[in-house]
DNA sequence: CATCGAGTGTCGTCTGCGCGACAGTCTGCA
DNA sequence: TGCAGACTGTCGCGCAGACGACACTCGATG
């Protein structure tokens, strides 16, 4: 997978040059919180690689993932809209490289650009799509189900073959209990689909984690190609990371 | 309740009298089905009373509810911005009566006025909340919590203190058993929350439906309240009502 | 008034997973 | 090189809720 994000791609030259000068690369660190909900939204985040997880906080103090953002989309766009205020947690959830561009310079320029205005309205479909399905899939699905839904959506966002996680945050996230996920992860090894060592996923056989993962993995990703930006050059890039 | 919509009775007068020859009053009947999921959105429903539900469809051909639409907001207002596509599936869960909008006079208006664009915005990001919070919900509160907050959820979105709809029904949309929303039923009515009566529920004290709902009811309540408009003189609205 | 179907009540079984406890193992650090 | 803490593995108990079966009751309809 090659270090880009679809949507500053896809971007068309003038509008790249126009936001291009308020763009900074960085290399974020897992476990950051780059907004709690409620916090003013000052930057938007655009991974090259990478997974910031959208977290809904609990009463009791934990937090469920409810949307992810990667190298297809950007977090914070949608504040770029309305209300600058974040609605959820953002927290890195594996080590990211981004692009971070000023809200304020994007939400300047966003109306009377065409392209950027269809990705923000693109892009808020897909996460509200993304947390829909999750409804269901929390409501129906069993926990191996999920988790194996889970590995393969960060798969995609992550450059390499190895997620660095724990066991643990995964239980958290997901909102199960840690010994399930020790459980789910022990049998996924012995069917050969992931490698677990020490907070290191390799994730060993996709099709294997595709047939025991729930549907939603495959209704959100077909939604996620319909509304966004396909990645450049998909064919060669699989050609690439085999 | 006033059969009022919030969002209609909060417009400024020049974009009501703009939209107002494009507005049709009519009735829904229980069940009807306004959207199906990639079906083209035509019109935009705002109703006066009434739920109209988001649902997720699975596989099995399950369908789980994932977002509300009532007197607060308006169905289609979100396809007002870009692709004017259905996400999800929408039907009309109690009797409604609403306002019907061309989503084409809404599409070509909206750029150009203010309060409409900030609106459309507000509720979009208002039925993300409400998503988002299932996700959480659905993965770590109990079946009574989550049926006591869906049942104050449309008490507050429908004139009146009964709601008609089946036990089975709400446990197609809660992606739960029947025979569990009996038994959770038979104890609130024990415990003097609601009546039941051959598809019809009357809330009796919404006090205890809230001591026996998860957090999330509140959360999103107060999520609604603070990017919607509020209620036309609520205190009188509430004198009506008891 | 008889019938039929939709809606509800109830019971029993089974299982997925929560929850707590503890043991084993790896890695970084003193 | 040994310690400490982080991470994973495993066991057992208990329960919420899935799932199936069936009986009852209300209300509409001929």
């Amino acid at each position: 997978m090659s270090l880009k994000n679809r949507i500053l791609e896809a971007l068309p030259p003038e509008e790249a040059a126009r936001l291009a000068p308020h763009m900074t690369h960085l290399d974020l660190e897992r476990g950051r919180m780059l907004y709690e909900a409620g916090d003013p939204i000052d930057f938007v985040y655009f991974p090259l690689t990478g997974v910031i997880s959208l977290m809904t906080l609990l009463e009791n103090g934990g937090a469920i993932e409810c949307g992810m953002v990667g190298p297809e989309g950007g977090h914070g766009l949608v504040a770029a809209l309305g209300p600058r205020t974040a609605l959820v947690r953002a927290v890195v959830q594996t080590p990211t490289r981004a692009v971070r561009l000023s809200a304020a310079v994007l939400q300047e320029v966003w109306p009377h650009r065409p392209f950027l205005s269809r990705i923000v309205h693109a892009h808020s479909e897909a996460l509200y799509a993304h947390a829909a399905q999750s409804v269901a899939c929390n409501a129906v699905h069993s926990v191996e189900e999920r988790i194996c839904r889970w590995l393969l959506a960060c798969d995609d966002r992550v450059a390499g073959r190895t997620l660095q996680l724990t066991q643990e945050y995964m239980a958290d996230m997901l909102g199960v209990q840690r010994t399930t996920v020790t459980a789910v992860a022990r049998g996924l090894q012995v069917r050969g689909a992931i490698r677990y060592r020490r907070g290191n996923i390799e994730i060993l056989d996709r099709a294997v984690l595709e047939a025991a993962s729930c549907e939603c993995y495959g209704v959100v990703s077909r939604t996620y190609a319909r509304l966004l930006p396909a990645p450049v050059t998909p064919l060669e890039e699989t050609a690439v990371t085999l």
